[in-house]
DNA sequence: ACAGTAATGAGATTCGTTATCAATAATACA
DNA sequence: TGTATTATTGATAACGAATCTCATTACTGT
C-alpha cells in the first residue's frame, strides 16, 4: 500500500513553488538548502511516481536530463518554454490533438502519442538579450 | 578545414539504409558486425556533424538517449515513428509550423522552436500485436 | 613527396539516473 | 496504545550514454 510521508510532501511542495521546469538533481538541492535532509533517490522517486500519477509533467532537456513541472492533473496539455529562464506556459492546442490523430491514421498508425511543445524566448528574456539594439 | 574519411562515409551511408531512428551505440555495434573498425567516439561526431548541417535529423528516446535517421536535406519536417519497430515516415505540418508561431507570439514568446514528434504503432506492428483478439 | 593539421580511436572521465540493501517509519490491527 | 508488517528511505555502488584526452594516423594543398 501507498504511504504519505513528509519527503513526498516536500517534493510536492517544492515542485509546485516553481515557475518552469527543474531537474532532479536541482530540486534536490533547493530543499537541502532549505535545511531538508531529503536524500537524492527520493527525489527521483517521488518525481516518477508524480509524472506516473498526472500531478506532474516531464520533459527531456536537449542536453539529455529529465525535467519536471507541477501540472493540472486530468488534462492534457502543451507547453510553451523559455530556453532562457525555464518560465513555462500551459496551452491547450485541440487542433493539435487532431491533427496528430488524423496524420497518424492517415498512414495506416494506431495508438497515437506526441511530443507538442513550443521552445522560445519569453517577452522578459527578449528584452534582456537585446536592450536597444 | 573539413576532410572526407571512410568512417564519415560509412557512418552516412549505414544511416542512409535504416528505416527508423537509431542510436550511435546500435549504429556503432552494427558497423562493428561488418567488419568495420570505426570507433565510438567517432560515430558520435560524425553524427553530431551530419545532424549541424541538416543530412540528418535527431532526436530524444523517451529513456533520454539520443536517436538519428538520415533526412532530405533543407526542408523542416517532423516524424511519424512506430514505438515498436521504429518505422519513421517524414511529415510536413504547415498548419503545425503557424500554430506554433501564433501561440508563442500570443505569449510574448520570441524565436520560437518547437518539437513535435507523433509515435503508434504502424500498421504492420499493430496487426502482429493484435492478430485475432 | 611533404608539411600541416584535421580526424581518429582506445580508454579515461563526466554526469544523470537507477539498483542495492540495511535501517527507518507509516499503517493496520489486536 | 502497543506491536507486527512492510513500504519507504538514503548512502553508496553500479550503470550507461556521451564527451574528453592525447598520441597516432592519414587527408589535402602545395
Amino acid at each position: 500500500m501507498k504511504r504519505n510521508t513528509w519527503q513526498r510532501e516536500a517534493v510536492r511542495t517544492a515542485l509546485g513553488s516553481n515557475e518552469g521546469f527543474v531537474s532532479a538533481q536541482s530540486l534536490h538541492s533547493t530543499l537541502r538548502d532549505t535545511g531538508s535532509p531529503i536524500g537524492l533517490a527520493t527525489v527521483y522517486r517521488a518525481l516518477a511516481d508524480l509524472a506516473v500519477e498526472g500531478e506532474a509533467d516531464s520533459l527531456q532537456s536537449l542536453e539529455g536530463e529529465s525535467l519536471y513541472r507541477a501540472c493540472t492533473p486530468g488534462q492534457h496539455h502543451h507547453h510553451l518554454i523559455c530556453r532562457n529562464c525555464g518560465l513555462t506556459v500551459e496551452i491547450e492546442a485541440d487542433a493539435v490533438e487532431l491533427w496528430a490523430q488524423s496524420v497518424a491514421s492517415e498512414h495506416g498508425f494506431t495508438q497515437p502519442n506526441h511530443v507538442v511543445d513550443v521552445f522560445g524566448l519569453c517577452a522578459e528574456c527578449t528584452a534582456q538579450v537585446r536592450p536597444g539594439r
